[in-house]
DNA sequence: TGCCAACTCTCCCGCTGCAGGAGAGTAGAT
DNA sequence: ATCTACTCTCCTGCAGCGGGAGAGTTGGCA
């Protein structure tokens, strides 16, 4: 008794097509193939392609199916396979996660709002000054002077392109004033320490990042935003915040365009 | 301030390889490509790659991503895809199911033991015959009896290729004895009532599928697999269970080869 | 014997979102 | 002038088939 493969797709519930693909890439060859190469199945194809699929349904590749067909070590497999599925899953969780927060928002405004993403920020070499200021205002003043202080001491030192220019907010609070900061700036290598600055290799690190358009003043609204963030996505702060300037005072005129990334560094919660 | 592909890569943790693709299919253009085509970025293309790369991290795809930019009903959109998630979620968590049971059982003899697949049976003509049989081996000529009676009141009709012939047990229990059996066999069309056959349409359905091979005696293994199956696996049983049969007395010889398969009706639990 | 419908065959393209690599041209520092 | 580090444009590959073109086969019926 052989069936052709019209009559076989049938009894088999597969289509045509994979049974010529599978046939193709060896993983199920009809018994017998005939002068004008017509495909003839038996039942014992059947019983065969009933483990395909059985293993297929499982969210088996065909060629952990061709392994294990071929006799390899079914468990490390289907092991294997399980905790790609969990991390899979873990993933989309993590994507549902997203959508529902930016769902609950005004939907409308979503474009004007503020966007989280997950990134890793690599490791790199800074040169770096612990202080603390009064006010925000301070900063205009502050961060040249340390940059020009670090220029003297090092004249051949240079920034990395594109630069990395930011601020680690220490306190474990927000504050408005009398805050423990550290100014930070990429570099090329280590250099002479001078007044108070330091070298240091900052390692790499996951972060949540939010861009801010506009004056510093709005920065408020963006740490709200990814805060409240990182709670509702199931992350967890490891680390202090930093304040990257992209945009400033010193190539943009207008407040309006100043550009700035926060970046919280974070970790998943397992659960 | 323009970025060279390179430096904005860095800039945007984006690959290079990456970028380009963008600029081709139109989701991210640079601010000018000069002379000789290299790509210049700019802060605004930085603030838009960050929409994208939220958005992709969410789980959509570019497609989707570019109507949301261009202003379309972004709820929608997010909406079909959260529900898409959903669905891709509950088919990984089948899967790993599956893979669970699998892993439960002994896993050097799995090439030898039962395995399920859940397939659709599509819609077919049958005639059939209710009756209480007292034992097992009172198909071995019932069943020739029926069809010679089916076929003599019509000569014309046919069966369908390939064939699909079964039993329905229709107690709830399984019993040794006084089985209350329906016994089918598909065909090409209606055809004329005699002696207690009668024809009707069976619906399309839903099974869970398990493969025999050997005596009837052993069917019993089978059953309780399936069960097992059906509920561990999340399934709930729907209808009575078919039983159909590929190979058997009348083309193979030894019992050994005999071929039968367990259909049992099935849907998935919403948990 | 001829004919026609229903099968079957073998290419080949398309899908998604890039990664990898070849081979050639450029920019910028020395 | 040279050298290195970029950058460019193709082209291929992935996973598992689905869809379709164009050509050959089979089997039943008149």
């Amino acid at each position: 008794m052989m069936f052709k493969i019209g009559e076989f797709s049938k009894l088999s519930k597969t289509t045509v097509k994979a049974l010529r693909y599978y046939d193709e890439i060896g993983l199920l060859q009809p018994e017998k193939v005939d002068l004008a190469r017509y495909r003839y199945y038996t039942t014992d194809q059947l019983v065969k392609l009933h483990s395909i699929q059985s293993l297929r349904q499982a969210g088996l590749s065909i060629d952990e199916i061709r392994n294990i067909l071929a006799g390899k070590d079914a468990k490390e497999i289907l092991t294997k396979r399980k905790l790609q599925l969990e991390t899979d899953i873990a993933e989309r969780n993590d994507q549902l996660s997203r959508i529902d927060f930016i769902l609950q928002g005004k939907e409308e405004e979503y474009v004007m709002n503020y966007q989280a993403t997950i990134k890793e920020i690599p490791e790199c070499i800074v040169y770096s000054k612990k202080m603390t200021i009064p006010t925000y205002d301070a900063y205009f003043t502050e961060i040249p002077a340390i940059g020009a202080a670090c220029a003297k001491a090092n004249p051949d030192l240079k920034c990395t392109v594109p630069g990395y220019c930011f601020v680690v907010y220490l306190d474990a609070e927000c504050r408005e004033k009398d805050i423990n900061v550290e100014y930070c700036e990429a570099v090329d290598r280590f250099g002479n320490e001078v007044e108070g600055i330091i070298f240091k290799k900052m390692p790499a690190v996951t972060v949540v990042s939010v861009m801010h358009k506009g004056s510093y003043r709005d920065l408020g609204r963006a740490y709200a935003f990814v805060f409240k963030w990182i709670e509702e996505n199931g992350y967890t702060v490891t680390d202090s915040p930093r304040e990257s300037y992209i945009d400033g005072i010193w190539n943009k005129e207008s407040e309006d365009e100043w550009l700035s990334e926060i970046q919280v560094p974070v970790q998943k919660k397992d659960t």
